[in-house]
DNA sequence: AGTGCTGCGACAATGTAAGCCGCATAAAGC
DNA sequence: GCTTTATGCGGCTTACATTGTCGCAGCACT
């Protein structure tokens, strides 16, 4: 775009062309990279630019060990244009607070920078004010947290990548069934992270089927030889419908009726079940009844089922005697084996 | 800082302290800012920063109706230093996508420049490649999702910069029971965010007790004239943990074991339930025997609870009881009212 | 040893930044 | 209605910064 010999611009777009940390850039091919912004250059001047002007203002490292250098940002560092507002540092707090929860670490790690950034402002203000913002904002989860998966940040990089610029990779991956690292060559069509796992959706070299990988079973990863194959009839969003991850739901929303007790009554008009839905109260009682379109998956019902006994399901009949069945079964199970082992 | 007579680091300090749209900022603030932070220049070069060098190069705006003329970021700009590399972008939109169903819309919109800025990397990407990055990521949410309560933004904002900055303020609450809305001055000391819902932990002018607003039932709120008053006592920690968010939880850790069968045997070799968790295959079955330390709260249990019949439990004999009753009382329920509503 | 790539110091020509001044405009005060 | 004050803006000048060029020095590879 702009060949205006701005100085300025120049610098902003060399400063975004280094990468953080773990990456690298030579010299040379930052001088190129300009060259296809406009900005054509003399090396000599680039080389001004990094070594005295750029590294003295900025965390900008050098790797001088071989002799085409290699440049890189500080790790930590994170600057915005414009700067963060407060409510914004708020959002990003809270915004990890559940991220942690959901994502693995190493994923959640990637964004380290950015709310280290909104931590710092949040921290020079506490200097000020006193206001320790970190023992005054919480998230809790929804539902029962269960620990994220481990994985390994080059492999979620390489994935990552890979996905996106259609490639191939090699991995080694530790079967579920099998207990043993296997050599695969995968190509990546997609990338689904529910609850606290994430997997790949690829299929493997020479096969027509989708599958899919846990990242966290994935050992090894890097970019292949082979071309990447694409499946432009894939759509993630039938996929995952058509019950791949064990949520299974009918094409239509269903209509759900039932009696709620108070506090229930109280949830759902804060944070309804859908858009449409009424709750009216049930005179003589301190019972609700609910209507609502829901979508007819494994979602609802279990929440449904968590409810117990604050909510009687009337209608639709199936998930009704689902409900039912269910209760029963677990009774049974607990009725099967007494009580003898009643450690009170 | 710096008093190195660097135009760059100035320009950049400039950036920053220009506002994102819906705020502004006249020009002599700006020259007080600047003079604060060590650049000690003349208006007019700082006028000819703004109208011919930053304004030519950035989305910058300028309101001049009144005569201190005011200048503003573009409302979705963003930009990065170093740039969003494509793992972190990838992380960005996942993170999006789980935020969605947790924050009120107005706070992941607090956040939208961020996401856009991910998104243009990655739609920059696809007309290369075409890798239809909206079309392979997916996030799916732990639980049912409910939709997140309405929220003002401007409401969100005072709230978030009273809280950091301690400041009382002004609000219409629309209460619960009377549904009615009252006028009360009150005293942020924390925010908690859980499962769709977002909290104003505050104590209200004149009064000693700790309450929880919920936001989207605030109607208004301003700053208010009275001094903040501080609880230098207050733990928010404690406070969730004494049961203020349903979720009371015992001090201690408890043990927990149960027979599981086979998927969730899976499933919890991969997202464990806790630290200390083993899980053994029983010979001769399907079934698998936890054992786990777990925290002693509601969300473990209803988490058991949606398991059903696929999980048993053999102790905590407190929990043991509990879902057994529990599952006697659904059944109660369904046979009370026997099936003559059937629509099949 | 020769060749090519890279980094670096020096230098001169050019370009630019920034203070200063004066003028124009608009709002506030008398 | 006129002055005062605050701000924006064009132009001028100078000191200073930027940048291409050149020469030299390591270093790797041949």
């Amino acid at each position: 775009m702009s060949d205006a010999r701005d100085t300025l611009f120049r610098y902003l777009t060399l400063l975004q062309l280094i990468p953080r940390s773990p990456g690298r850039i030579s010299t040379p091919v930052l001088k190129e990279k300009l060259a296809e912004r406009g900005f054509h250059i003399d090396t000599r001047s680039l080389q001004r630019d990094l070594g005295q002007k750029l590294s003295t203002q900025f965390p900008i490292g050098c790797d001088d060990s071989q002799k085409p250098y290699r440049w890189y940002f500080d790790r930590a560092f994170q600057c915005h244009l414009p700067a963060l507002d407060v409510p914004s540092a708020l959002t990003l707090v809270l915004a990890e607070e559940y991220l942690k929860g959901l994502l693995p670490p190493v994923v959640v790690g990637q964004l380290t920078p950015h709310f280290n950034d909104a931590r710092q402002l949040l921290d020079g203000m506490a200097s000020n004010g006193l206001s320790k913002w970190a023992r005054c904002v919480r998230a809790i989860p929804n539902g029962k947290a269960l620990i994220p998966a481990e994985l390994d940040e080059a492999i979620w990089q390489t994935v990552a990548e890979a996905l996106l610029e259609q490639k191939a990779i090699d991995v080694m991956y530790l079967s579920r069934t099998s207990e043993t690292e296997k050599p695969l060559t995968l190509h990546p069509q997609g990338i689904v992270s529910r609850h606290s796992a994430t997997y790949l959706l690829a299929h493997v070299d020479g096969f027509e089927d989708l599958r899919q990988f846990a990242l966290h079973r994935v050992k090894h990863a890097a970019f292949s030889q082979r071309a990447w194959q694409a499946r432009d009839d894939f759509d993630i969003d039938r996929y995952i419908q058509s019950g791949a991850f064990g949520y299974r739901q009918g094409p239509d929303n269903v209509v759900l009726e039932a009696e709620i007790a108070r506090p229930v009554a109280w949830l759902l008009q804060e944070t309804p079940l859908s858009e449409q839905q009424t709750i009216e109260a049930l005179p003589g009682s301190q019972w609700y009844r609910l209507t609502a379109q829901v979508p007819d998956d494994q979602q609802t019902l279990w929440w449904l089922m968590g409810m117990s006994t604050n909510v009687k399901v009337l209608a639709p009949s199936a998930w009704r005697e689902t409900l039912k069945a269910n209760a029963a079964q677990v009774l049974a199970h607990y009725q099967d084996t007494p009580d003898t082992c009643d450690m009170h």
